[in-house]
DNA sequence: AAGAGGTGCAACCGCCCAGGT
DNA sequence: CACCTGGGCGGTTGCACCTCT
């Protein structure tokens, strides 16, 4: 068992400071995302490699939103949630802006609760796909990319339908790992 | 005004996978 | 082929902030 990276090194845990963070950015201004293991060591961080990497990926990076999450961009959420399951990163990937983590806790506590309260068939907790194994890792989704300006909300019945009414096709790619083709035009 | 309870989000933990040796 | 290491991901937790009484 490998042993936390914490008891390794001198590791600071919680928040991060504001000093920290302008070591964070100014590292990766200068240097790029690199190697995330050696970087604190090298940008003068008492932090591990992947509290910079989360820090850096959920938080700093200059192409975030900060805005809270659209009405369009929660449908599809739903959506997606509904052809993927927890696959947060992919699901994040169709948000310009958005990471894993915004979208998972976004989920956890605005959706989940939402759909509660719909008394969705769906059980929110456990997606249609959560293991599927065509659905792990290495699985390339193809969805359009939700559009910045799109100013129509995404209006769709959630409904115990199985992911194939959303218009999801699965196509094996030469690796004999599925593609996902998913139709979610407005 | 103050305390209790609820909520939301940042961060941590542990597991899995891919690539290197 | 087995093992090791780093990167990435999903689940969960902890705490600051907000709302209610």
């Amino acid at each position: 068992m490998r042993k936390p990276c914490y008891e390794k090194y001198e590791i600071n845990k919680g928040a991060w400071s504001k000093q920290e963070d302008q070591k964070l950015i100014d590292y990766i201004q200068k240097h790029g995302e690199g190697c995330w293991n050696s970087l604190p060591h090298a940008a003068g961080l008492s932090r591990c490699g992947k509290s910079c990497r989360l820090r850096w990926i959920n938080y700093l990076r200059p192409d975030l939103k900060r805005e809270s999450i659209r009405e369009d961009e929660e449908d599809l959420i739903i959506r997606l949630h509904a052809l993927l399951g927890n696959r947060w990163s992919l699901i994040a990937g169709r948000l310009p802006g958005r990471t894993d983590n915004e979208v998972k806790n976004y989920w956890n506590t605005h959706i989940r609760k939402k759909l509660l309260k719909m008394g969705s068939t769906l059980d929110p907790k456990k997606p249609h796909h959560h293991n599927d194994p065509h659905l792990r890792k290495g699985t390339t989704a193809t969805v359009p990319l939700l559009q910045p300006d799109t100013s129509s909300p995404i209006s769709f019945a959630l409904s115990s339908s199985d992911s194939m009414s959303t218009g999801a096709e699965i196509h094996s790619n030469k690796s004999g790992l599925p593609d996902l083709n998913l139709d979610l035009s407005l």
